[in-house]
DNA sequence: ATGGTTGTGCGACAA
């Protein structure tokens, strides 16, 4: 089972550029961020007919989450859970699960964590809160001790490796301290960064700004993850990075990042 | 220090 994640910033904007990636990554499963529509207005059919499931969770202009999937789905949940009664409901469309049924049934769930700049700020409480709140859930989902993977932009730099410059992003939300700690906390409930396990090299990103000619300069950032219950981690085969995705006109500012799990 | 770019939807705003 290949599953990939992919902030295409856009649906609108990039629905052939993902049918070409679609086409010749032949993933089964895609976890998509930054959809920026409202469900009614995601173009469903041209995936419909290349045989995807198409599940989103929008909103209008900003956010919005969606999986596609050409193995069949079952209990897909929108929304990260509130971790009291007391809590907000989670206003942003940033969460949503479901169950892929392949050779083994494997939980997937899609992410699109708060960027949180700029920091200090309600915008940073925000994106710490939410953190908070899916480490919660993820708690909750180890606990079922089947295969789980956590995908998707989590706008955390795990450690200075993962940015060509990372004295640029000293101040940043994606790299401060409290952000990274937070990511800590949350691989510490037992999960295994795949791209990380399968290549321990330094130099290996997913994100490079539309700005300052940061992809011509590969001055990029890690910051789309696939986190791996261990269950799912001892069906891992594979791992990679689509980097040659970012060199294509008119291309998201992320790439594509997937796994192939045995299952 | 500032400005640089892009998508959504048509004015900002988020990134």
């Amino acid at each position: 089972m290949k599953i990939a994640t992919y902030n295409i910033n856009g649906i609108k904007a990039r629905t052939q550029a993902l049918l070409d990636w679609l086409a010749e990554a032949s993933p089964d499963v895609v976890c998509l961020q930054e959809i920026k529509s409202v469900d009614e207005a995601f173009p469903r059919e041209p995936f419909e007919r290349l045989g995807y499931r198409v599940e989103t969770h929008g909103m209008k202009a900003f956010n919005g989450v969606a999986i596609l999937s050409r193995l069949p789905l079952e209990d897909v949940t929108r929304r990260l859970p509130p971790r009291s009664d007391a809590d907000d409901p989670d206003e942003q469309a940033r969460w949503i699960e479901a169950t892929v049924l392949g050779k083994r049934a494997v939980r997937v769930c899609g992410l699109y964590l708060p960027n949180g700049n700029p920091a200090p700020g309600p915008k940073y409480d925000y994106k710490l809160a939410w953190m908070d709140r899916m480490l919660a859930r993820t708690r909750t989902l180890l606990g079922q001790e089947e295969p789980l993977v956590l995908c998707g932009d989590y706008n955390v730099i795990p450690q200075a490796e993962d940015a060509a410059n990372p004295k640029d992003w000293i101040e940043d939300a994606l790299f401060l301290p409290q952000s990274r700690a937070a990511l800590q906390r949350l691989i510490n409930l037992g999960l295994t960064d795949a791209i990380r396990a399968r290549n321990q090299s330094p130099g290996h990103y997913t994100f490079w700004d539309f700005q300052r000619g940061a992809w011509e300069r590969n001055n990029g950032i890690r910051i789309d993850h696939l986190l791996l219950s261990p269950q799912a981690a001892d069906l891992l085969v594979d791992a990679g990075i689509d980097k040659a995705v970012r060199g294509r006109d008119k291309p998201s500012d992320h790439v594509p990042v997937w796994i192939e799990l045995d299952a």
